[in-house]
DNA sequence: CCGGTTTTATGACCTATATCATATTAGATC
DNA sequence: GATCTAATATGATATAGGTCATAAAACCGG
């Protein structure tokens, strides 16, 4: 969709190894990011270091989008979950982009919305429901688009730290919910029934 | 800012009294709701009653959006919290606003930005902080506009519902937290310092 | 200012899940 | 296939906040 805004303006592809920090908490925004290749987690921490996933970005995503616009500092930070290429673009031609392209700033809403409708889903399972509960709302959203037999590639602690849930907890949550019948485990793997 | 709009399409103004539901959970989206005046709150309730707040509306902001634009039915429902007047514009009609008007479409994303900033707020809080760091949290957030000596228009029961907790937690949390000196309470109204 | 309703308050007790400690297993690397 | 590291597993114990019950204020309409 983008590509002749790409062309148009030539921006250059960065490459971030798996590990690397995109941006820091705190930070003021400079870039959208547009990925192309590879995955990042947008993660918040807190004083004592608890780590609470907010986001996992995929190819042909983009991120960083609200805190550049509104020009807030970033309350997460940013990590490659793989090696990963991304594509910077600065707040003006962000603008100029938002401008030009209708369908590219239709698109925005969309995503946002779609953002809002997780959160807001995950927010209510964090408020009122139970491991068991919360665990079931949050795998079968990331399964969304895994077919039956398909597995999930979330460690318990991933599932932890975007559920508000302990690796423990997971741990044996996750056991019950296999001998209940609702997922199978396979050397540890999750996979959909 | 919507004024043209508002007198070439002549939409009408709908009267919602105190404690009338605008759509219900589960409902498919028709319009988006344009507040003229009053106070709308977006509740989500699970399968044993608890309910969480997922978002408050004033006049001249809107609800709505996200639902109508991904066609996804609602996970909330919306309830007058006093007398209010909505003006409701069908998805075709949105549609046409979003595109001949540049400068609503900008305001829509930085509306979805700042409601994604709230709700990732939130869900690190409920992910990973106790009760009094939760409220700290809220009560700030909701003082936003709320000048030194102002008071805090939210029943205890209403903080328990944006917060994930319970009345019973708020109340203890709020007197241990005016006991502290974060706040001021006087006829149990809660008083910014 | 009276009776009804909503909101705040407080105590006693209970439980889901966090925490801590220590194995075991699976996957990567040479 | 031996070694190292990351992930999963499991038991024992602690605790924040939920739940339940009951009361006292505050507010509200007539």
């Amino acid at each position: 969709m983008l590509s002749n805004f790409w062309i148009k303006y030539h921006f250059k592809t960065i490459l971030y190894k798996k590990g690397a920090v995109i941006y820091e908490s705190g930070q003021t925004p400079r870039y959208v990011y547009f990925i192309k290749s590879g995955e990042i987690r947008m993660v918040t921490v807190n004083h004592d270091g608890k780590e609470f996933i907010q986001g996992v970005f995929k190819a042909k995503q983009y991120f960083g989008e609200p805190a550049l616009l509104l020009q807030r500092s970033y309350l997460a930070y940013t990590i490659a979950s793989r090696d990963t290429e991304l594509i910077l673009v600065d707040r003006p031609h962000f603008l100029k982009l938002l401008e030009e392209d209708r369908a590219f700033s239709m698109n925005l809403i969309e995503t946002l919305s779609s953002r809002l409708f997780y959160k807001s889903m995950m927010l209510e399972e964090l408020a009122n429901e139970q491991a068991e509960h919360r665990l079931q709302t949050l795998i079968t959203y990331l399964w969304r688009d895994t077919e039956k037999g398909g597995s999930l590639d979330f460690t318990r602690q991933a599932l932890a730290d975007m559920s508000g849930l302990r690796v423990e907890t997971v741990i044996r949550t996750i056991k019950k919910m296999a001998a209940a019948g609702e997922l199978k485990l396979s050397r540890g793997k999750i996979f959909k029934i």
